[in-house]
DNA sequence: TAGATTGTTAATCGATTAACAATC
DNA sequence: TAGATTGTTAATCGATTAACAATC
């Protein structure tokens, strides 16, 4: 609980917008690749199954972006976006887990284009260590500890079962991580570190569960 | 737009509900391996990281689980939250994707002891097809069509790069499949479809958007 | 019983949508 | 100019939190 710190700007953007900037970001490049100039908020928000109001009051959060009248430059919006997420700003971060999930985040496409740099990766099991993935090395958990404390990573991953989630995050709290990027099966809220949990299964069973409720 | 179906019961229950309930159940699960007995709605929020009134809340919209001064039996409730998300239920799925993530997916832990059966794995890579992975065989994507019009599919998982996306998204629509687990780096909206969007590069974006402030 | 905690109603808060003047 | 579309304010909608009577 408890604010980290009290945001200079006047108002703090809600979380829900800054979740849907990445999802405009992604399909605004899209249109880059495919020359398009200029598109609607209305146009936008049909492609991504929001509403038009959504989108405007979304960037008014963060200034003016567009043309009355004639909508946004695609090439601009994108790139005020990208500066807004700090998708150039590079990020440090180190890999817990070399098994089949951590080799698929390893090798997610553009990940180091966007400045997100994996330096290291860990894993407990003797046979990985000194393997190579991605053309990164396999370090022993043993040695997570002093890593962080000699690197200045910003980025946790994790990568691992949940019986081990507790052991690892107490590493990377005590080393002062910024963030975590949980893959575990574990709802993480801490006290000092942000942290983004993916919740992989529990996305399947909302699925599943709607799924149920349709066949009545 | 627009629902698919009105739901029998009094009144739909919102999507933030479905969405909370199987962290809830997950950490039920643990508290059986635990042998804990009962837990209030107090003790639960704050390992979850949310308040007691919002699990009381969310659980009134399905029944009365509890008993007043005592709290929640914990195999009860287990159980309860376990049965409106139908993890008993047996939904049968099809991969496509045989790369790392796709790898990642069906190795998942206690995946078909929920319920979630993966019948066949395809992929575009000829190199791939005929090889099994976690003792299910690789199929060519050529095949998918006539797979899924010869067999009851429930859900595909999508474990594609976003251009191959569109293409197969189709072949998924025309065979009137229920739902898509859409891990591909594309925002899908369908008509007739449920999707359920794992909007993995986003949610690292969200996250470095979050250090990027917290440093002011 | 006294203390604790639920289930539920009411109050608050926040997010989304609608509407429209501004203006390209 | 006329038409289109933004940026923004106001209205609506929905979700979360607070409060408390019910009751174990």
């Amino acid at each position: 609980m408890g604010y980290k710190k009290i945001k200079k700007t006047e108002k703090a953007i809600p979380i829900s917008v800054i979740k849907r900037l990445p999802i405009y970001h992604r399909y605004l490049n899209k249109l880059i690749d495919r020359d398009v100039e200029h598109i609607s908020s209305k146009q936008l928000a049909e492609k991504l199954g929001v509403t038009a109001s959504q989108i405007r009051q979304d960037l008014s959060h963060f200034g003016t972006f567009g043309q009355r009248g004639y909508g946004y430059r695609v090439n601009d919006l994108a790139k005020a976006i990208g500066e807004i997420l700090g998708v150039n700003n590079k990020l440090h971060m180190v890999l817990v887990g070399a098994g089949n999930l951590g080799g698929a985040i390893i090798n997610y496409p553009n990940f180091s284009k966007r400045g997100f740099i994996i330096t290291a990766i860990f894993d407990n099991d003797p046979a990985k260590v000194g393997t190579k993935i991605a053309g990164c090395i396999v370090l022993s958990i043993d040695s997570l500890r002093e890593y962080l404390e000699s690197h200045a990573i910003d980025i946790g991953i994790l990568a691992i079962p949940a019986e081990d989630t507790y052991e690892i995050v107490k590493i990377f709290e005590e080393c002062n991580i910024k963030g975590l990027w949980n893959f575990a099966p574990v709802s993480l809220n801490l006290e000092n570190v942000l942290v983004e949990n993916v919740h992989i299964s529990e996305s399947l069973m909302t699925l599943a569960y709607q799924i149920k409720e349709m066949d009545e």
